[in-house]
DNA sequence: CTGAAAGCGCTTACAG
DNA sequence: CTGAAAGCGCTTACAG
C-alpha cells in the first residue's frame, strides 16, 4: 500500500508537506504542490480515511438512515438523489435501515455509533420521538432530515395536505361526487402523518364541493401495490364502487387499477385514479398523478448537509429551515369524467 | 464521546482488556467479560471504526460497486439483498456508482481507494477488462461477482440462455411463429452479454421449432421501458407486428405493452408480450415473465463474501466458483395463443 | 514556506 | 488471565 510516506520520500519532502499539498492547504509553494500531487497521482496514492480521521475526527462518510423496510420506490428514489450529491462531493454514503426500532436502548447506541461513523446524517421519514430527535440534535453532526417536520430538525418535504387538495380537486373538477380515499393509515407506517394529512385535504376539498365525506369511502392501505389491491376489495365490500378513488401513492394507485381491471371495471370510463408521486413507471399504466419531485427532493437534502459540515461549527452554520417543495397534478389516461355525469 | 479508556477506568481494567473483552476474544475470565459488556452497554460505548481499523487495516466495511447509472429495478434489488445480509452481520455497506468508467487512469486509483476503504467487494455486472479484473484480483481482498463470469473472479448468475429459450418455448408452445425479441444490444449496456445470451436461446429455441430467426424481428433495446416503448414503434415501422415480443426485461416488456395498448392492440388477444426478471410490479401489469431471483442472488453473493473475508489469507479460502442459479417461467395474463392459430 | 514531534483511539505482540 | 508499551497512518499545533 502506498502510503503518504512514500509519496513524501518520492517528492523528498516531509509527510506534512504531502498532507498540505494534497489537501488544498496553505503554506505549500505552487511548485512543490503541483509536483507532489503529479508524484501522488502516478503513484496512486489516496489517503487512509481511518488514518485521516483518527486525529481529525471526521469520516469523510454521510450516513442515510431509513426505515427498516427500505424498499419501495420512494426512500429508493430518495437514496438515489442524496447519493448522486454526496459522492459527487467526494464523500461515502452509508446507508442504515433501521431493524431494531422499538428496542429501548436504540438511540443511545445509534448515536454513538453513527457519530462514530459518519460527519453528517439525512434522516428519511422516520418515526422519531422527542427523545430520539433530541439525541440527534445533541450528537454533534449535522442532521437533515427528508419528509416529517421535527423541532430543531431541517426538512426538506412538500405539502402533504396540498397533495390530497390537488388530487382530490381534480377529480371534483371532473364531475365525481362518490371518491373513495385508499390509504387510511392509523398505524402511520411511514412515521409521519403522510397519509392523514393527504386524507384532510382529501376531505376538505369534498366539503369545499358540499360533499359530506363518508369514512365509508375511506379504506387503509399501506404504500404498496398489494394494498391497493386491498383497498379495491374493501371498497367492492362495503357496497357500490365509487367513481373514483385517490391512491395515496402511485403504487397503491397501480394496485387499484389491477384489482379492478380484474374485476372487469374498465378505466377510465368505470373508475377513476388518480396516485401520488410520479413514480418511474406511472407513465406505463397512463396513472394520472400529483407528481412530487423525490430525488430532487433527496438531493436537495444532500446539498443542505454538505453546506452544514462545511459551515458546522462556525457562525455562518444555517438555522433550522423547512423547505417545501412543489407538487404538480400530471394528467394522464386514468381519470375521465364519470359516467353518470356523463349520461346526464 | 465515550472511548475505550472511560469503560476500562469504569471498570477498573486496562484498555486491552476491554478490547479483548468485547471483541468475544479469549483470555478475558467470564466474570470481567460480562461485567465489562455490561459496562459498556451501559455507557453506550461503540469502538471507533477509524481507531480500529488503523492498527487492523479492517475498515468494517463491504464496498458495492455497480455501473454509474445505479438506478434500474434490478440493480437496485440485488443491492438490497446483498445490504440485508451485510447490514446483518454488522458491517456497513458503502455503494459505488462508477462515473468515470472510462478514464484511463481509473483503475489504479479506484482499487487503491477502494482497499483503504472496504474489507471485501461485491462487483455488479461491469464491464470490467482484463487489466481491471487484475487489479481487483490484486487488491488483496475479497471479491465477488452479480452478472459476469471472469477468470479468477467468484460469480453468482443466471443463464441468460437458458432465459431466453425458456421464454420463446413458452410462446411457440402457444402457437406462436412470428416471435420478436425487443432486446437486441450491440453496445452490451449491462457491461457483460446478457442480451446476447438471451437473444441466442431466443433463436436456438425458434430454430428448433423449425422458425428459421429474421432479423427484422430483433429490435434494439436498453433495459429501460422507454426503450420497449421504441422496439414497438419499430416493429411497426419495419411491417406487419409479431404476434408476440420476447422483451429482455420486464421493464421493457412494460414500455412495449404501454405502445400496443396505446396503438389499440390488445393483449393478450392481439399480442403476447413476455419479459425476464419478476420485476415488483410484473404482476400489476399481468405479465407473463422468466423470473430469477434477483435479491436472492445479492443475499448468495453477500453470504459468500463474508465466507471469503472470514477465512482470506487461511488455507480454507473457498476457489474460484460460479453459482448459477435457477430461473423460472410465471405465466400470467400478457401471454395467449395467437390469433391465427385460435382462427384455424 | 517547511518539518519534527506529539497525538488521535484503538489493537497487537510481548512479558508476566 | 492481565496489562504496559509500541505502533497503525495520518493531521495538527508548534517552532523555525
Amino acid at each position: 500500500m502506498t502510503g503518504i510516506i512514500d509519496v513524501a520520500a518520492r517528492a523528498g519532502v516531509s509527510a506534512t508537506t504531502v498532507s498540505r499539498a494534497l489537501r488544498g492547504l496553505p503554506g505549500v509553494s505552487d511548485t512543490r504542490r503541483r509536483m507532489i500531487r503529479d508524484i501522488a497521482a502516478e503513484m496512486g496514492y489516496v489517503a487512509s480515511p481511518s488514518a485521516a480521521g483518527l486525529p481529525t475526527g471526521r469520516t469523510g462518510a454521510v450516513g442515510v438512515v431509513s426505515p427498516p423496510v427500505a424498499s419501495g420506490w420512494y426512500f429508493t428514489a430518495i437514496a438515489e438523489g442524496v447519493q448522486e450529491v454526496i459522492s459527487g462531493a467526494g464523500y461515502d454514503v452509508l446507508r442504515y435501515g433501521l431493524t431494531h426500532i422499538e428496542t429501548e436502548r436504540r438511540h443511545a447506541v445509534d448515536t454513538q455509533l453513527l457519530r462514530k461513523r459518519v460527519d453528517g446524517l439525512v434522516v428519511l421519514s422516520l418515526p422519531l420521538t422527542p427523545d430520539e430527535v433530541n439525541a440527534l440534535v445533541t450528537m454533534q453532526r449535522p442532521v437533515i432530515a427528508v419528509g416529517p417536520v421535527m423541532p430543531g430538525i431541517s426538512t426538506v418535504r412538500i405539502d402533504d395536505v396540498e397533495v390530497g387538495r390537488t388530487a382530490v380537486r381534480h377529480l371534483v373538477n371532473l364531475g365525481h361526487r362518490r371518491i373513495g380515499f385508499a390509504g387510511g393509515d392509523p398505524g402511520h407506517s411511514l412515521g409521519f402523518p403522510v397519509a392523514p394529512d393527504r386524507q384532510q385535504g382529501y376531505e376538505e376539498v369534498l366539503r369545499e364541493a358540499g360533499i359530506e365525506p363518508d369514512p365509508k369511502l375511506v379504506a387503509p392501505a399501506k404504500f404498496i401495490a398489494e394494498a391497493g389491491v386491498q383497498a379495491y376489495a374493501e371498497f367492492k365490500r362495503r357496497g357500490p364502487l365509487p367513481t373514483a378513488i385517490f391512491a395515496v401513492s402511485d403504487e397503491v394507485a397501480m394496485g387499484v387499477v389491477h384489482a379492478a381491471r380484474a374485476d372487469g371495471v374498465r378505466m377510465p370510463e368505470d373508475l377513476s385514479v388518480v396516485g401520488v408521486d410520479d413514480h418511474d413507471l406511472a407513465w406505463v399504466f397512463g396513472l394520472t398523478t400529483v407528481a412530487q419531485p423525490v430525488r430532487e427532493q433527496g438531493r436537495i437534502a444532500a446539498d443542505s448537509l454538505l453546506e452544514r459540515m462545511r459551515t458546522f461549527g462556525t457562525a455562518t452554520y444555517p438555522g433550522v429551515e423547512v423547505t417545501t417543495m412543489p407538487t404538480e397534478l400530471i394528467i394522464r389516461s386514468s381519470t375521465a369524467p364519470p359516467r353518470a355525469a356523463a349520461h346526464r
